[in-house]
DNA sequence: CTAGTAATCAACTAATCACTTGAATACTAT
DNA sequence: ATAGTATTCAAGTGATTAGTTGATTACTAG
């Protein structure tokens, strides 16, 4: 029954393209929306040749696509179902792997404190002008794609532009997905401020796959 | 930013756990429910200390847990989190992985009559005894729990134990998943006999997670 | 205590993988 | 054409992984 092992290992080409936590942070970029070879490269620390090399893995493995444009080959995600397998892997990661809750717990001061807030909830109070939203992400991605209404700031620029942000006013921070540290960080950060701040559960890609709305600034980078 | 590295590796631990088809395979089967090493060791057609390695990175990545009964040690599933990440991988790779879709295809003599029934329906149908249900798994698979009212008939004596299924009535076979290929085969036999079958969607361990009634024999192993 | 069984461990080989480097391709602008 | 840029390809190296084999541990039954 050679099927039955050829079956498998096409299974098992999509699992390695998971087993490599470079890949892995490419994805999450990617989660965002299409980015190029170059901007991946940059942002994963990573040279241009590997990360072009990381990305055919993935595009062998079918959880991405590329278009070429010009000089430029730009890369996303190439279903919803990709990201569902992300956020499965992150699950099991999560609730099994103790060294990631420990990790988890470490790095934040305060866990119970930091309960994520519901997708559900933060349109209704953002639009009653009870919290502001806060996007940490870089401006390239918040010019991409954004939850209404949200302000920008990158983390760098957190401590400097404190001042936007009201001193009374809860602020709801996010950043790429689940686990991207961003916007961990940054509610740390505004806590230790003596700030009220807390996370979205989730980050921007969940978002925009609940069908929630979004805004896009004249700067994106086209879908 | 170290952090972020160590948690996209403590990712990576579980994609890795994903990468390696015979390890899949063993997924597949704790699915059913628990078994011992010697069992999986035979079942996937590996050495034990093989297996018993590829449990034990398989419990590391936190995907599946073990109990020592006197001699004999017993691997399951560590929770619905990891069979719903199973799923997504599937997902993932029957949508994109062309390959994988030309395996099914032409293993599969005609695709489009093989839609597979979903598990609602299944129930309502076989209780009017409209149709049968069938079975293919091995004894003891079976015995641990089933589908109620199904037959079971294990593939090799699926050919000499046709008369036992009402030729005129239409069977509706299932396995242990999606793309465990037992009730893909015996779909394809019972078809070339003239007789109408169909597959059931998934296998049982979906069935089981969906919270749909179960049936256990006494010979089962313990749960 | 002894023999026997289930599982794990330890040491090893062959294969695969991640990453680097330098060259090649594909496209744009001058 | 020519130079310049973004990406991919090809070849190589060190690290990791899959699987084998034989020894070792943990337990049971006589």
């Amino acid at each position: 029954m050679s099927f039955k092992q050829e079956l498998f290992s096409q299974f098992a080409r999509v699992g390695k393209a998971l087993s490599n936590g470079n890949r892995l942070e490419l994805l999450e970029f990617l989660a965002q929306g299409e980015r190029s070879v170059e901007q991946l490269s940059k942002v994963a620390g990573l040279t241009v040749a590997n990360t072009s090399q990381h990305l055919q893995q993935l595009r062998h493995a079918g959880m991405v696509s590329c278009r070429k444009e010009g000089l430029k080959v730009y890369y996303s995600i190439s279903g919803d179902d990709v990201i569902h397998l992300l956020d499965a892997l992150r699950a099991v990661a999560e609730r099994h792997v103790s060294d990631v809750q420990h990790l988890v717990n470490t790095f934040l001061t305060v866990k119970d404190d930091l309960e994520p807030i519901p997708r559900s909830e933060l349109l209704e109070r953002a639009r009653d002008g009870l919290v502001t939203v806060l996007d940490v992400r870089p401006p390239e991605e918040y010019a991409a794609g954004h939850v209404p209404g949200a302000v920008n700031i990158p983390l760098q620029e957190l401590e400097q532009r404190l001042g936007e942000l009201g001193k009374e006013q809860e602020v709801v921070a996010y950043c790429r997905g689940p686990h991207c540290v961003l916007a961990f960080d940054a509610v740390a950060r505004l806590r230790e401020k003596g700030m009220k701040a807390r996370r979205l559960e989730d980050g921007y890609p969940e978002w925009k796959i609940a069908g929630l709305p979004v805004e896009e600034s004249q700067t994106a980078s086209p879908e």
